[in-house]
DNA sequence: AGCACGCCGACT
DNA sequence: GTCGGCGTGCTC
């Protein structure tokens, strides 16, 4: 009997693959198969094939090839060696962030008829034998007289799943394949586009062979219709296209005009608040090309796709497409890799783009596609405007003027947002008389005081305790929130506004699963007219009638470490902004801050991102900061932060003869988090080449000799410092 | 990462 | 006398 040897990616932290025997032509390269491991039993990825043996004694024979997973293609395994490679990470890891977690258990998987159709054999016969009284079995068997989906099945009654087995087991019902879709979609009527759209369409549709594209433009400019008419064209050629956006909350919306916009296509949406079967039979649509358009988050950078022909990257600044735990990649990077690979056009949209993507646009490595300010539907861009804080007494941290505006504004039948990004009633407690504040025994943080419950608690490590009744310090009663939170705001405006009474929205009350959706609807329905939110409240919503917009905390940003900080305020505060004056009136913002003359002001008000973008990238340029330099940053974390720099230090020394810079190392910004002292080394070089080499070199130093006592991450391109 | 084996404290 | 603490070692 011959046998084939395979090579095989385990999900395990190790950076090699594993060897074992297979029967000749068992399984392929890219295909599933289930191994022995240890005393256990895991899942992994061929490969190579070889007919010869390996030089190894103990090779284990494979427990199954399943053959429940489409062989993984050339390509997609290339993108994953090339993740593996650039962050260092061992590729049966990226390997099992690539696939649905079905196809990543042990055991094959089963739930494949979700991507067929059902249909009646004789739905008059099986509607002759059911009861007339059976009301919803006999729409069900009315609806199966042609191809249904299972979702549709399912829509139909509680119990139609069960009923669609029974009728399936007696062969009433049978499973067609899909049609597996070419030519050109069927598209619901579509906008008008205005110059600069029909240019950036022409632009990214004329691209042949790979291609980037920046795709331009500040909320409202219509950057969405530039996406759905090159999706059409694309579409159009038979080809598939993959658009990954942030987040999860913004799916919904944008999956609901795309299904609009194309009423007949099959467009699949994969993030991670998708269940498992649906996941997968989601994903294994797109990898048989039976759905065309594929709509999810950064992990769906890695989706299979046949017919590939175009990949959108909406809101591409955004920090969500880095993925921050086990593989550190960003999918934005993964994207643009993907494209330059497969040879296609890839189009990133932003109105406030990374620095990263704005070099390569100025350098002309990509394409700039300029959508002018708000130039659809009549939309005007709001005015923004800054109050200084220095000399004017503030009342509950909102500026007089403030409070007048928002008067006005409610006054008037409007609807304002009172955004300031920090939950809680207020961000320290403190003692008047001995200058105790509550820390966090086990971070190197404040407790936030919590009115709603009563309780202090640590936002970095969820320690919480009472509220103590007097400083544990001095005995002294006299205990003062110090700061805002959104819960002290909602009281204060509460208090002011009891005609309209306040609405907050932030993670503390959106836990529960559709309760964001809730408090949404009422804002939509203009049941609330006040709101007090965090960032949650800065993506994607649109609340037609919102026409004033009040920043509480914006200095946050300004003076931070992190040499990215102003980048992402600038794009959180022009979102926020965004939201302002969308139907027709022009919106206001106000922000406050004590610092009203610091230049990033002015070029936020002048609402001139190209500038500011300029600015930043003359700064890294002169600082040798990335991207015009490659950093590397290891962090390391132990019961002792002597244990850490200890750690870091000698890794440092590993460096050396390298061609990278290796700083000293230093405590991080925040050192002490949930019981662990945290420090990091950074590493630097002019270009990614040495410092990936860099990496890879200590990936395989630490996984030969791991350390006690210390965790560590090797973080390429961090974007956190 | 799991999941073993392996030697030292408080319990049926 | 055992149950179990997590230290360190290996996985084709």
């Amino acid at each position: 009997m011959p046998s084939d040897y395979l090579s095989v990616a385990l999900d395990v932290p190790l950076p090699r693959c594993f060897d074992y025997r297979a029967p000749a032509g068992a399984a392929g390269v890219g295909e599933r198969v289930i191994v022995p491991f240890g005393r256990q039993t895991l899942s992994g990825v061929v490969l190579a094939v070889s007919e010869t043996a390996p030089d190894f004694t103990g090779l284990k024979d494979i427990a199954a090839a399943p053959g429940d997973l489409p062989a993984l293609p050339a390509d997609v395994l290339a993108l994953c060696r090339f993740c593996a490679d650039f962050y260092a990470a061992p590729l049966g890891m990226v390997l099992a962030a690539a696939l649905p977690a079905a196809l990543r258990q042990p055991k094959p998987w089963s739930g494949d008829g979700a991507t067929l159709l059902w249909q009646a054999t004789d739905a008059d016969a099986l509607l002759a034998r059911l009861s007339p009284r059976a009301r919803k079995q006999r729409q069900l068997a009315d609806l199966l007289r042609t191809p249904q989906t299972r979702e549709a099945v399912r829509e139909v009654a509680g119990d139609a799943l069960r009923w669609l087995a029974d009728w399936q087991a007696a062969g009433e019902v049978i499973a067609v394949a899909p049609e597996r879709r070419t030519g050109v979609p069927r598209q619901a009527a579509s906008p008008q586009l205005n110059a600069a759209q029909a240019a950036a369409v022409d632009a990214v549709n004329a691209a042949e062979g790979f291609a980037a594209f920046l795709l331009y433009g500040v909320t409202g400019s219509g950057k969405t219709e530039v996406y759905l008419r090159t999706i059409a064209e694309r579409l159009g050629r038979g080809e598939q296209v993959l658009v990954l956006v942030p987040e999860i909350n913004l799916t919904p919306q944008l999956e609901a005009r795309f299904r609009q916009r194309f009423p007949d296509e099959a467009i699949v949406s994969l993030h991670s608040g998708l269940a498992d079967g649906e996941r997968t039979r989601s994903w294994l649509q797109a990898v048989r090309g039976e759905a065309r358009i594929v709509l999810g988050t950064r992990l769906a950078v890695f989706t299979p796709l046949p017919a590939l022909g175009l990949i959108v990257v909406d809101e591409e600044h955004d920090g969500s497409y880095r993925q921050q735990e086990g593989v550190r990649y960003s999918a934005r990077d993964l994207a643009v890799w993907r494209a330059h690979d497969r040879k296609l056009p890839v189009l990133l949209g932003s109105a406030t783009p990374s620095i990263e993507t704005w070099k390569n646009a100025t350098e002309g490595r990509y394409r700039r596609l300029n959508l002018p300010l708000r130039a659809v539907g009549g939309a005007v861009a709001p005015t923004i405007e800054v109050l200084p804080t220095g000399r004017t007494a503030l009342q509950d941290g909102i500026h007089p003027l403030a409070l007048e505006r928002l008067r006005a504004t409610l006054a008037r039948g409007g609807q304002a947002l009172v955004f300031i990004n920090r939950r809680g009633y207020s961000p320290v407690l403190a003692c008047n008389e001995c200058g105790w504040v509550s820390g966090c025994k086990r971070c190197d943080a404040r407790l936030v005081l919590h009115l709603g419950d009563r309780r202090l608690r640590c936002h970095h490590c969820g320690f919480e305790c009472a509220i103590p009744a007097e400083c544990p310090d001095c005995g002294n009663i006299d205990l003062k929130p110090l700061g805002q939170g959104t819960q002290r705001v909602e009281d204060a405006l509460a208090s002011r506004f009891p005609d309209t009474p306040p609405l907050r929205i932030d993670r503390d009350n959106t836990r529960r699963k559709g309760s964001l959706e809730a408090m949404l609807a009422q804002v939509h329905d203009g049941e609330v007219r006040l709101l007090v939110g965090t960032q949650m409240l800065a993506k994607g919503h649109d609340f037609a009638n919102l026409q004033l917009v009040v920043v509480l905390n914006a200095d946050a940003g300004l003076f931070s470490v992190d040499f990215r900080a102003e980048e992402r305020l600038f794009a959180q505060l022009l979102q926020v902004a965004g939201r302002a004056g969308r139907a027709g009136q022009p919106g206001q913002v106000l922000i406050q801050t004590r610092y009203p003359e610091h230049p990033f002001y002015a070029a936020l008000l002048a609402g001139d991102y190209a500038a500011f973008a300029d600015e930043q990238l003359a700064a890294r340029r002169e600082l040798l900061l990335p991207p015009c330099a490659s950093w590397l940053m290891i962090r390391a974390e132990a019961k002792r932060i002597e244990t850490s720099l200890a750690f870091l230090s000698a890794l440092r020394g590993a460096l050396s003869g390298m061609a990278v810079q290796a700083m000293t190392p230093i405590a991080a910004s925040m050192s002490r988090k949930a019981g662990w002292e945290r420090a990091q080394l950074l590493v630097t070089a002019p270009t990614r080449g040495p410092v990936v080499a860099a990496a890879a070199h200590l990936a395989t130093l630490l996984a030969a000799r791991p350390p006690k006592g210390v965790r560590w991450v090797i973080d390429v391109d961090p974007q956190d410092v």
